[in-house]
DNA sequence: ATTATACATCAAAATATTTTGATGTATCAA
DNA sequence: TTGATACATCAAAATATTTTGATGTATAAT
């Protein structure tokens, strides 16, 4: 359950989770399935302006799902393997654990 | 990739992800992992206003997250497993295709 | 040194979401 | 049939997020 996950934990899961709820961030995140970008392949795949992207990148940097590498001028994001997976548990929690019960307590 | 996940699921998983992303919300959920909840469990259990908690409901119930069964006055809610499971899907795509990949094309 | 590129940050405006309190509807009990 | 309960819905207000365009900073090429 939720309840026997750490609040520190439950809070991660949430910015994560708002990481994921807007649609150009998933578009982000899509192109970083591929490896690394830059902002400005970012650019040129989605016609996004470069604020908007570095807004929508701090976001999902801040959720803890992206790591960046700087490269002289170029900053190179990707995905955060442990990010996902903490998602991944996290949502397992909740198919196991919500296995058709039905009202157990009136 | 979600490249090849068509639009339609993709949209799913948007506002699957939106429901995700309001605490509030994300207790409600964990309430229902319990089992079958009622609006008025959920007050008792959360202090949150009536209104309040139908408004999350409905974000819930529109993103399909959540199934609903009518019994005399009362409304019980609980997790839809189908939902939890496409979202497990699409993290596990995530997980499984952003391995370690470098910058491929420059 | 100057200029261009890549990106971050900022404040204001635009937009979207959430909350509140009131009202509406259906069910049930007296 | 009256009143109470359980919940939905609504419009307005409160709040939060997103977008925009401008400006700032660092790196690098000339």
């Amino acid at each position: 359950m939720l309840k026997d996950i750490s609040k520190v934990k439950k809070e991660n899961i949430s910015k994560l989770m708002v990481s994921f709820s807007d649609p150009f961030r998933l578009e982000i995140i899509d192109l970083m399935m591929d490896g690394e970008v830059c902002v400005c392949d970012i650019m040129k795949l989605t016609n996004l302006s470069q604020s908007r992207i570095s807004y929508h990148i701090k976001i999902l940097k801040e959720a803890g799902l992206i790591s960046d590498r700087q490269e002289g001028r170029w900053v190179y994001y990707s995905l955060n393997k442990e990010s996902l997976f903490l998602i991944k548990e996290w949502i397992t929690s909740l198919t196991d654990y919500s296995s058709n019960k039905k009202r157990c307590c009136e």
